[in-house]
DNA sequence: TGCAGACATCGACATCTGTCGATGTTATCG
DNA sequence: CGATAACATCGACAGATGTCGATGTCTGCA
């Protein structure tokens, strides 16, 4: 996978019937975010300071292993949707600033902007 | 499962961290969408006019089987997305009005509204 | 009553997924 | 150089998931 995929998934779902070509792209993003560790994991990283968490706080908010919660980060960066950054002996991850904004459009109506017919 | 959930997913991810009671409601809604079928399933629906699309129209717009085609859809129609109506030997399916506004509103930013920082 | 069509369900199967313990890799400190 | 800590990777395993063919259920029609 690309290191900076361009979140094509910002057509919304409504209004035209999506290809299956962009039903293959979007999926594996929605995929990645369903699971209730991921979906945390992405909330806690979101809502930390400066948007960016360490793998030892995320590991110690989580009664999973290590090992699970290394993987769970693996599949979200997989997908495109966190930033990993190493310093030193830590690993911060951060919310790629465009990745949930592209996902929300998916899920908002076209355009009420005069509405017609 | 209920026939009308409430979507409780309107928070944000963002913004406040997330609670395992909330991220282990929201994950089955993302899990359903998270199919390249059923987003287009959804789409397809969303887009047909009057917002509902029979099965026997469905079926052919896809290259699974008649069976595979029920399964999505009763997959969708329990994670509460898609409303079922019968009417003689049809069954329409249509996508649950709150339903799509409530994720969009989980992936959104909690309020672009006077930017204060 | 019998038949045909629309859709759901069943049973089976290969594959994927979440989780863990164990081990590997890399950076820091004495 | 050796020890330690942070994180990733590996191998394994139970359970979930997508798909299919076959069959069941219900409706409308002759």
């Amino acid at each position: 996978m690309s290191d900076s995929p361009d979140f094509a998934c910002c057509t919304p779902l409504t209004g035209t019937s999506m290809s299956t070509e962009q039903a293959e792209q979007v999926a594996p993003l929605l995929k990645a975010l369903a699971d209730p560790v991921r979906l945390r994991l992405v909330s806690l990283i979101a809502s930390s300071a400066g948007g960016e968490a360490c793998v030892c706080d995320l590991n110690e908010a989580f009664d999973q292993t290590q090992a699970t919660i290394s993987h769970h980060l693996k599949v979200l960066h997989a997908a495109g949707l966190l930033d990993r950054d190493k310093r030193g002996v830590w690993v911060y991850y951060a919310v790629r600033p465009k990745a949930l904004p592209a996902v929300a459009t998916l899920f908002s109506t076209p355009a009420p902007t005069g509405a017609r017919g």
